[in-house]
DNA sequence: GCAACTGCTTACATTTAGGTAACTGCTTAC
DNA sequence: GTAAGCAGTTACCTAAATGTAAGCAGTTGC
């Protein structure tokens, strides 16, 4: 098979890989992008969210949850009802990533084929 | 901000998510992007990708080259010549991911540009 | 007044990934 | 003959991620 990037250069290679990293640093876990999807499909409550993903557990969820706002892909809002109502929805910036995930599902869907042709 | 799958029922969204888990079972780490974009730039050997990745291990790159040979991302061939000459590269069903990296590259990119203009 | 829901947090344990360094058997170059 | 390269393997260790379970302060419903 021939390869891809032909005419890269060593430093070319590097600089892509380095990009690639700046990408995964921030949303590559077990749950993160789990998470994205989530919201995205309309889960803002945070009880609800955890329903929605298969064994996630709290803890993770609320550790996931702050790293996502600091990465400003959701938005966090409580409003003072009583009891206390919390929001956590998507950011348009979250959206920058929906190519990404789309990307992800394909794949993903090939694979599963895939795998199950054998 | 309204969400990206207004339409999608729990079902669709548990759906979606458990397609884009089996893809990042396969490539999710902090290594295996890496080492196909190296072996996709034309890196066979072991030594020549264990050097264009910096901070890599021997004993973590022997494992990633393995996982991604049973997930056939990557060939490995052995030409007994003497010594014994090992070469990796890349398999046609590695280039299904193309796009995903592609689209990584391009958010990894995007978010450094947007870091760096804070 | 008791169970159940909310949005979490805490303590503790285990699992997994990853790092470090040494070493192997073989070969070539000086 | 000794250093250095090849393609790894092995043993040992640490750190990070994740799991388990319980609890809390407040509210709602019966």
């Amino acid at each position: 098979m021939a390869e891809k990037f032909p005419e890269s250069t060593k430093n070319e290679c590097l600089a892509r890989m380095l990009t690639v990293r700046d990408a995964l640093d921030v949303i590559s876990g077990k749950w993160k992008i789990l998470i994205i999807i989530s919201i995205m499909s309309g889960n803002k409550r945070f009880r609800e969210i955890e329903r929605s993903i298969p064994k996630i557990s709290s803890k993770v969820l609320a550790k996931e949850l702050k790293d996502l706002e600091e990465h400003q892909l959701i938005k966090r809002r409580v409003y003072d009802e009583s009891p206390v109502l919390v929001e956590y929805t998507a950011t348009d910036y979250v959206f920058t990533l929906e190519k990404v995930i789309e990307e992800l599902h394909n794949w993903g869907a090939n694979h599963r084929k895939k795998i199950l042709e054998k």
